[in-house]
DNA sequence: AACTATTTATAAGA
DNA sequence: TTCTTATAAATAGTT
């Protein structure tokens, strides 16, 4: 906006780039702020630079807080959901979780307000129930992963005794032709067994 | 910026700031657009008018992807907890608990992301603990509620049964002056028993 | 990082 | 809201 007009595509020039981003980054939270003052409205405003290099700025309370409000307004705008006795489709299983999640927000919500202390009886018990439906959820997946762990581990299992196998075959067989050795019908035994920690 | 300086505070004419707010707001989202297109950056934008209507902006995917890669930062930029085994005093267990709430936030910004396939198994074993911790702390305030309404209906009982008592002396005393009545040593019966309603 | 010539944004008025 | 226009601000290119 100065000495030349700008042609709105990435300036080629790394220096040039970095410069004019520096600049104009400046002049953008900058004129953020006035928007928020002058007009009394809350601006969240966040630039991950090319290098990836975060710069943020939230003109009232924490950038947490503002997205949360976010969420809350789109998930507002949102159709709702279909309550329905019939089996549900993964479309709308989506939207189930998406609604159990709001309501364990909520409890969290309250939890980061007056405390627990301000929830009613029944907003304590469906907070309850959700806490409990979750972990029901983290469980769940504990399970998956170790039950992978272990699908993993016996694949290695089974691919380090052929391995032991061929390599015991060939001992035997060696040991025959050139010279006896009574040990070379020993049974098997792990030559190289390398196995991965399993924490709980 | 034009026609007369502009003071740095809440445009008090309502028609004039949202004026203001109109014009100022395209010119923000604009020199954002624009920003993000010189210097490759990525840019996430959110405006609530004082009214509390949402304007957004992002340059490059969706505002869902955008928080995920800011929460992803901080998270990363963010300290770790300090771990005590004596006991701790008012103060820092305030911060033990919003360290917690923080942690509990974080397995729900999981859920929002990409699922709770997206943990790994230490992360999901923090978020069930955390859980676990919440679950308890909901069911002692619930249990306290029931405590305080058990308290609550003792107490009534007991006006209540001072109040029969007193009605009870008085109809002994009455009839034994003015005529003889059988009834007048009759046992205790409740006069005026109301009682509340109590839920689990 | 500073300096300006220009462009751009925008306050006020219509 | 939108247009116009005088003027304030932002900033591209240069030092």
């Amino acid at each position: 906006m100065a000495r030349g007009k700008v042609q709105l595509r990435r300036i080629e020039n790394p220096v040039h780039r970095q410069v004019t981003f520096c600049k104009r980054r400046a002049g953008l939270l900058k004129k953020a702020k006035e928007l928020s003052v002058l007009c009394d409205a809350e601006i969240g405003l966040v630039i991950f630079s090319a290098q990836g290099k975060l710069y943020e700025l939230t003109t009232k309370g924490t950038m947490q807080g503002l997205i949360e409000r976010y969420m809350n307004y789109t998930r507002e705008a949102e159709p709702e959901a279909v309550t329905q006795a019939r089996p549900l489709d993964a479309k709308e299983e989506t939207n189930v979780l998406k609604q159990e999640i709001d309501k364990l927000q909520k409890g969290i919500r309250y939890l980061f307000g007056g405390g627990l202390g301000t929830m009613k009886m029944d907003e304590l018990h469906v907070l309850e129930k959700n806490l409990e439906t979750w972990i029901y959820h983290v469980r769940s997946m504990k399970m998956n992963i170790m039950l992978q762990e272990i699908q993993a581990l016996s694949d290695k299992e089974g691919t380090l005794k052929a391995a032991n196998k061929y390599l015991h075959d060939m001992v035997v067989e060696n040991t025959s032709v050139t010279n006896f050795d009574p040990f070379a019908t020993d049974p098997l035994y792990p030559l190289i067994i390398q196995d991965g920690g399993f924490q709980f």
